[in-house]
DNA sequence: TACGCGATGACAGACGCTGACATCACATGC
DNA sequence: GCATGTGATGTCAGCGTCTGTCATCGCGTA
């Protein structure tokens, strides 16, 4: 019987909340007090669970991040570098993307692009990826540099796919935009004196 | 004699004084009334001259934006995209960042690197260049996907020369750098089919 | 001489965020 | 059972960031 002291998922009312919140009047014009309250929580308690008031919309980031690189670890050893970072994206497209979630994609989305300082956020978290890239290549034996530029250029495949599934319908494989936009990346910089291509 | 009522080069001040400080106690610990109070000024008028506490650091982002989009409406038609992006990363590398101005990045670099907040601010910068881009890309009539992928990749470049540049001997060319981070960006992206497809 | 402008100062206040201490259901060991 | 510890939360005080508002005053201009 015993109805704990506390209410569970507190960190989950308080993402909801937040992004309620969030949509309904903007972030900048909601208080962290706010959040907590409608959460039924208090503002200290708030900051217990995130780091500041934009990081309660990227909880998901460490996931995303070892789901990667744990994939890219047991990439075959033929793959390319290239080709091993593609298919770590396809394992959290996999896990972390299915058509369920597109919608909560898209709310979470829309409030990022609304606000400058959670878009700075974001960056910060690709950035961040970048980095672990490129220690799990360097465990492939990739050599620095060209970890460093495969790493760079694979978040750049993911956030135009990402891009792509968010702003598209639902029924669309977010696995599949990231290899279209392979597929892109490889024609932007294939020219030795490439003939432009202008074509779509 | 007219001694005006202020000294001139406030900004400049504010920017000198704030470099000093977070080059000696850190950025977290440096406070912007003190920034501005060795400046000679108030906590108030720092902020009517930047945004925020990050801002500081990185006025010249519009100076480098301009020169950049500038370069690139000026390049010559037949210009690949990349290589287009290319003529106006050189374009800015000749006129913002020359020999003597080697030191100066060096010690704006490392207060950055030494906290994350300004990391991302920085991010942030590069996600606005990535913008700009798309936009003068856009009018040398390249499509938006191509466009949009071609600024990210620019950028890559762009951060991975300055970084080697920031990091080298002062004598060396930023210019130069950039060649070099175009062909490494080849290198990476080259393989056709390559093998592997083991994705989903 | 009067007037407006522009850069700055002074002050109050909302909000983000942190440290320190208190509370109390629940688990654990005796 | 009973004492004790633990973990999630609440409460309170306080610093620092950032903004709105009004006052100041040298300078250019009519």
């Amino acid at each position: 019987m015993g109805m704990s002291r506390w209410k569970p998922d507190a960190q989950t009312r308080l993402v909801q909340a937040a992004l309620e919140l969030y949509g309904e009047r903007g972030f900048e014009q909601t208080t962290v007090a706010e959040i907590a309250q409608r959460a039924g929580l208090t503002e200290r308690t708030y900051f217990r669970h995130f780091a500041d008031k934009r990081e309660v919309l990227f909880g998901g980031s460490t996931v995303f991040e070892e789901t990667l690189i744990h994939a890219i670890a047991n990439a075959p050893d033929v793959a390319t570098p290239i080709d091993a970072v593609v298919v770590g994206l396809d394992a959290v497209a996999e896990a972390m993307f299915p058509p369920e979630r597109h919608d909560y994609a898209r709310r979470r989305q829309a409030a990022i692009m609304a606000n400058a300082g959670l878009q700075e956020r974001e960056q910060s978290k690709f950035a961040s990826l970048v980095a672990a890239l490129v220690v799990a290549l360097g465990q492939r034996g990739v050599d620095e540099p060209t970890a460093r530029l495969t790493a760079e250029v694979g978040v750049v495949i993911f956030k135009v796919a990402f891009e792509r599934w968010v702003d598209g319908d639902q029924h669309l494989d977010l696995s599949q935009l990231i290899q279209e936009s392979l597929r892109d990346v490889r024609g932007v910089t294939a020219g030795e004196g490439s003939a432009v291509g202008a074509a779509a």
